[in-house]
DNA sequence: ACCTTAATTTATAATGATTCTAAACTGCTT
DNA sequence: AAGCAGTTTAGAATCATTATAAATTAAGGT
């Protein structure tokens, strides 16, 4: 049996790395085999809620070598050009929601787990202007005792 | 010129005071020293948010000897007896807003400032009920680039 | 393919806010 | 006045996160 250690070394990964690897470059992030994995996880399924220590694990458990500095970094670069969203629920730790677009959460105070809202979801009417400067973002957070 | 010591040493603080030690036994909560002096600075004037950090500071710019770790102290058992409100607005530290009322918050990002808005400005319509639980509270913060 | 360089990764140390500990102290009731 | 549960405290410990500085690697040019 033939085969071409070459090519098959060339060869492209399945369509859903191939999109990552563009999201990244789009984002004017170099594609590491880091990111690219992080990324991965992050963005291979529907929307996600994550901390940075929940990715680490999780990046263990499939057998991805990343520290943990790594994945910090990563969620902050992500963050940064916009293909994740930082929340601040409670001071102890940070989440990172792969749901970039205009919404809100629920947040389940036992579980510690967040759940989103469509922005539709909630009428936000006679929002008030700031004093001064410009408005970056306006938080919803529906807590819930579970 | 006479006076009483007796007298002056049992003579009742003013007003302010004597609310506030009230406001404590109220709440069930032992008026000692340490507490009494930090409801005073938080409750003196108008609605204030503090972080432990900047209490403590006050404290000592008061003269008032307290030790951090009693400054942590007070700010969760006036939380927990809901003289005040704890709000996280970023993940580094934790803010403690004396209106325990309902209201919203505009965040000035480069300052670190919170302002209350009142309940009324903001019109929050269609709420979605949680799946399951119920709504413990919902907080609404309007993050101002300055 | 090979170089060069700047970006990235990493182990590890450092930081900073908060919590814990366990010993000393103090309101409050008897 | 005495005793005790509730508080305070200094200092150590914790935990998430950030910084450091050396090693690695992606990207572009040759």
């Amino acid at each position: 049996m033939l085969h071409t250690p070459g090519i098959m070394r060339a060869k492209k990964a399945p369509t859903a790395d191939l999109t990552v690897l563009e999201r990244l470059r789009t984002a004017g992030l170099r594609p590491t085999r880091q990111r690219l994995a992080l990324a991965k996880l992050l963005f291979a399924q529907g929307h996600r809620h994550v901390t940075a220590e929940g990715l680490f694990n999780e990046a263990k458990e499939h057998r991805v070598d990343v520290s943990l500095a790594t994945v910090y970094n990563a969620l902050h670069d992500f963050t940064e050009k916009a293909l994740l969203r930082e929340i601040s629920i409670d001071s102890s730790r940070s989440y990172f929601d792969t749901n970039v677009g205009d919404h809100y959460h629920f947040y389940f105070e036992q579980s510690g787990r967040l759940q989103d809202i469509p922005a539709e979801r909630i009428a936000l009417a006679n929002l008030p202007e700031p004093p001064d400067g410009v408005v970056a973002r306006v938080d919803v957070i529906i807590r819930v005792k579970d």
